[in-house]
DNA sequence: CATGAATGAGGCTTCATTCAT
DNA sequence: GATGAATGAAGCCTCATTCAT
């Protein structure tokens, strides 16, 4: 049977090329958007026709759903290997999930950006695959912050649902405007967020000083 | 020439229409997307026709302009009322301005999503002068930061462009899932969000009690 | 209200352009096939664009819907007309329907073709629809053909539904081939058809003959 | 030279390979329409792929001309059969064809079906072919009819070939809607229209009984 | 014999915008 | 001020067919 002498050559062929239609559809998604970039750009940027492009993907909407998944899905098996560490206090752990999220900016910016902004374009069924992903995500947060606050590394008095969406804000909004290969260094922003999550900005030396 | 004779008064009635379709389309921009919203839609919602929409819109671009204006603008003039207090300490100040911007979310949160999300449909220049404003409410902001270290208010450590970068990435994500006739009102969400900000998460009371 | 002044006037020239689009892709339809027939073919015979096609008919399917539901309705209406005098045997109705439907051929050859042939690209709904006005026609002849019994104009034996399909077959196959305008009429073909149903090709003078 | 060697053998096998074909797009061009049915389905359906169709067959169109005209042949075949047969009168002859055509509904239904359908789609070449074979399956049918007539079986005053339209158009018919294995049999069906192509549906006996 | 990637042409549909009325 | 018919350009997708392997 061909299927067993060559399946996995072809179905190499067939990842690479989706591979390239993945790394070019990102480019111009993020740039122009998903609607306003039409199947016809990517094939010309590819150099192949549209007809190469319904071969591998069905439509669309359906290479849409492919970036969005494997982001998420990324950035979840990357918080469950910081998460299932037994050694580190969950002090370290949300400081590895800073800032492995900062330094995520380098490779998947615009895989982020595509997720938060085009993820309206999927079906049903799609969406709530992924914001059930995205669900997941969050939930391992908060339960690192509640965890902490039971081993009192946390305040008690914190909203642990509240403080997990604004710790999201500041890192996802990074995605928005942080130039990895700018003046800050990716553990420098990350050593920044986490001192800023852990103890604010309030000056408790004032009074001494004074 | 009826404009010399009852401009106010045709001015006004122009301006009432162009608020009925300002309304109209935020409301479609927000739930569905600005290409994916036709002019087509925005009319029929409104019980009118095209012919009047483009009598008083020369585009679907220049309704989107403003829209991302004016929210850009009601914000800018919100903050600068808070900062322009001279009474008020830089802390006060910082409180204000979260809770103006959670409090924001009920009457604009819609708005405030298509402003992050289908700028990037705006020709260059209208798209420049909304950065502009944009990036003056950040400034203004970093420099409530840089008020609030030199008056020791805030760590003299601090780097305020990204300090400021984080803080506005906790409200701006609540844009996306903050309910504001939900469970949590606004007043405790800023007030959560402020101490998240000045005091961060850290239990410092842990090692009195060992 | 602008309804209510040219209402009459707009819905009428709505009306002849639809006549038009109708008229026009009867024409192709039944010629070239509805999946053979672009939209594009449509327009350029007509001398418009694509818009205005789809200004008229939300799809191609609807406008064959127009086609079908139209050819049907007409004949149903004929066939009650027809059916509800009370004069006229039933020998007289079976002969009026066929002749009718004969009759019909050159007004409608091309409708009707398209009917037979084109309806299974309609949707679920409009199918139902059609076929239920189809079947309706059908046993409308079938009562009729009952009644005949009922009344002792036709054989106490007939299986009425199998009859019919059987009368149905013989004028609906003249679809295909019978042409209006050569060297046989209508008139002359009906009434062989009539006297084929009611009395059949056996030659029952040959007895006495020998 | 393998020709030489099993040609017999591998003639046999393509002949099966396009048996299966056949006997699979026969299935699929019924239920879905020839254009509607695309190569890619037949073929996925069948478990091989395009490249296989294509060994078998120069195109689409040439399996449908294969579909038509085996569909043509094997009428032609059986007609033949029983117009050959000397002893049996014209009445036993036409009784014999209009069970055979209503018998072989149960055969090839969805070949009949295709055949009327989707002739159109074959090139004018196979169009003559088959069209000829029609016509001869018509023109043996009306030269049955007119045996009849001369041997004083069928009515002197028919009208030979609009007659044979008929009695064409009541089995033909039978295509679309009867159900071989519904509550009425093959055999009943075709007594029941050889009845009425004989004798009618009028009702001879009410005379008497008044 | 058979695969399956790729082509290229064409199809349906949408829509911002214009313009005569 | 407003209508609504019409345009024209563009978009997504399908598919019969080819061809190197």
């Amino acid at each position: 049977m061909p299927q067993l002498l060559n399946g996995n050559k072809s179905l190499e062929r067939a990842n690479i090329m989706k591979e390239r239609i993945i790394k070019t559809s990102i480019e111009l998604f993020d740039r122009k958007g998903f609607k306003e970039t039409s199947v016809q750009e990517i094939v010309e940027v590819m150099g192949v026709t549209k007809g190469a492009f319904y071969y591998y993907y069905k439509s669309k909407e359906e290479l849409l759903k492919d970036i969005c998944i494997s982001y998420m899905e990324d950035l979840l098996q990357q918080q469950q290997r910081i998460l299932q560490d037994k050694e580190k206090s969950c002090t370290e752990k949300l400081y590895e999930i800073v800032y492995m999220l900062i330094r995520n900016i380098k490779a998947r910016r615009k895989s982020a950006r595509i997720f938060f902004r085009e993820m309206r374009h999927l079906h049903e069924d799609h969406l709530q695959e992924i914001k059930a992903k995205r669900r997941a995500f969050r939930e391992h947060y908060q339960q690192l912050i509640e965890a902490g606050i039971a081993r009192g590394e946390f305040k008690p008095t914190l909203t642990p649902d509240m403080i997990t969406f604004g710790i999201l804000g500041i890192t996802n909004w990074s995605y928005y405007w942080f130039q990895p290969d700018g003046e800050i260094s990716e553990e420098a922003l990350a050593d920044i967020y986490v001192d800023l999550i852990l103890n604010g900005i309030k000056n408790r030396e004032s009074f001494k000083e004074k």
